[in-house]
DNA sequence: CTGTTAGCGCATTCAG
DNA sequence: CTGAATGCGCTAACAG
């Protein structure tokens, strides 16, 4: 059995508050005593049970995390944000993946609210309004990211999705490309952010006297990405497009492929932009051009902004901090 | 504030033995009684409190994972299975990870054991000996799941690796390749799984009387592949290869785009295969034949391993657990 | 500066 | 079947 507070006391004959006192430096305590009660700590190798100290202060130091799915390497990135910046100020991360079930994050609510984490953290790839509730009347502070939504009722932190393909479309343009096609997913249509991402994109090539265009993929597969260029194989051979925009790096990475393989060369035929900037991007060949959010960071910056509120007991800022992004120009776009 | 026990008792006009009995079907209580304690539960909304329950049963139901980097990819596949299946029998996961700093791993060590956690799940890259040790001294179980080193002292969960090259030569000697070289690390020379897959891969040559050819590269960045390929360019011009084994799918993955960059063609010219079965090698083009190591189910078998012994009390066996491997064969291997 | 005491929320004896 | 009492390990008044 580890030893308790109670073994330290005995040993440096003291009581238990003062040995609480040396531990928690709370209070001033003699040279003496402090000297002893150490001494007794380094021999029985004692460490103070959280768990104990959680009850009586109730403080948990755990911050909840609910994620999508961990696999995922978006939310892998943002996660390692959360962490090591949780980790800087003593707290400690719960983990748990739902998988995008609705009931199953409900279930990991209580679950955590039993286990008195102080906030929660939400990586979800959908909405999940009746969570919120129930955040909000356990009254556990949250902060949600989301890459498809854009929520309002809730701390947020994200990217500003209209200028960053505002901005990407702007460098092709100025790369010299006029006939620029946007490749939107349909499925997410009803998803706030692609409706913002295409926005960005018109209002780029409007200012330029350019007509926008945007080509829907049903999926993100291979498959999805196949049907795409079937659609527009001719568009392309005809110089109906100079330029691709997709919107993520995958289906960028998938089209580039299935061009490729009706000898269409990528950026020699056809430039390609992505949107995303994750690890794929950089290893295919050629590296794909792309807008690079800003993941590690999101995460750093959502725990901040729960531990600011968890410290302060100050209810939570329920606004959106949005971070910026980077266009990462490589070989996937050619300036004409 | 949530409601207690006691608010609970107040209300159904019990004692809270009461309540705690038909919270946790402990005892019998009579109809009546449980009716009322339901009834009180539902209305006060009442959880109880995991630390307060944690603090007396000393059963915390936690368990600790150090990992490497929470963002590489194969770390985040096994963390998959470990918080499934952990899960299931309603563990909660406390991650943190170490970026491989063996200090940092013995604090989190501390900090586990502080937060009273049943068992740990060491992910890592490195050998930590002394974390080990100290993990013993503090009796907590732990399972080690690691990549590149074979481990006698603990309870472990790997695949052969000796066995998963000797396959994937054997398939690439059936599809009609005689002259194989293996790219191995040279750097992983010192880490014992590296060692195990060149005997596999040297033990499938020799038994069809082949002639082994192990380069090595420094690295798995471009750079190294880049070398690599500047070693070996000419050789393969030469014909003196016809395949190539590589001891990680990104090093398979940077060698094709540089022998691509030199109009060699992947697998007309020359055949390549990877290792690990991560998601890139089925992303690339031409899609990368591999060696897939089952990461979620390394994850799973290590957490049920973990819980088997945590749950029953008795020693953790520490022995290692292998699981099959799978060869996917895909588009960069062709048969002669 | 220090020890005594109460109590965090709960499970679990031990009497009834 | 039920309630009163005890204590898990610790912090925080409170009184000295």
């Amino acid at each position: 059995m580890a030893s308790t507070i109670k073994d330290v006391a005995k040993m440096a004959d003291v009581s238990i508050s003062t040995v609480s006192r040396v531990i928690n430096d709370s209070k001033p305590v003699s040279p003496e005593a402090r000297r002893r009660v150490l001494h007794a700590i380094e021999v029985l190798d004692y460490k103070p049970n959280e768990v104990a100290r959680s009850l009586v202060t109730k403080k948990s130091n755990l911050i909840g995390v609910i994620v999508n799915d961990i696999g995922n390497s978006y939310v892998s990135q943002v996660l390692r944000g959360v962490e090591e910046i949780g980790r800087m100020f003593n707290y400690d991360i719960l983990l748990s993946s739902s998988y995008g079930d609705l009931e199953v994050e409900m279930k990991f609510a209580n679950l955590f609210s039993q286990k008195q984490v102080e906030g929660i953290i939400l990586i979800s790839d959908i909405l999940n309004e009746r969570l919120m509730f129930k955040l909000d009347e356990l009254k556990i502070p949250y902060v949600v990211i989301n890459r498809f939504y854009t929520i309002d009722e809730a701390a947020t932190v994200s990217i500003n999705n209209k200028n960053a393909t505002y901005k990407m479309t702007q460098s092709l343009i100025e790369a010299g490309h006029k006939k620029i096609g946007y490749v939107a997913l349909r499925k997410d249509m009803d998803r706030t952010n692609e409706t913002y991402k295409i926005k960005g994109y018109k209002e780029a090539m409007r200012q330029c006297n350019l007509k926008p265009h945007v080509i829907y993929s049903e999926g993100l597969d291979r498959e999805d990405a196949l049907e795409v260029m079937e659609d527009i194989v001719d568009d392309i051979k005809d110089q109906k497009y100079t330029a691709l925009f997709c919107t993520q790096d995958i289906l960028a990475i998938h089209l580039m492929n299935a061009l490729f393989d009706q000898g269409i060369r990528v950026p020699e035929d056809i430039s390609i932009c992505g949107f995303g900037g994750t690890v794929l991007s950089e290893i295919v060949r050629p590296t794909l051009t792309t807008v690079k959010e800003p993941f590690y960071d999101i995460g750093a910056v959502a725990i901040r902004k729960l531990l600011k509120s968890v410290d302060s007991k100050e209810e939570l800022k329920r606004d959106t901090v949005f971070l910026p992004v980077e266009i990462l120009k490589r070989d996937s776009v050619k300036s004409l």
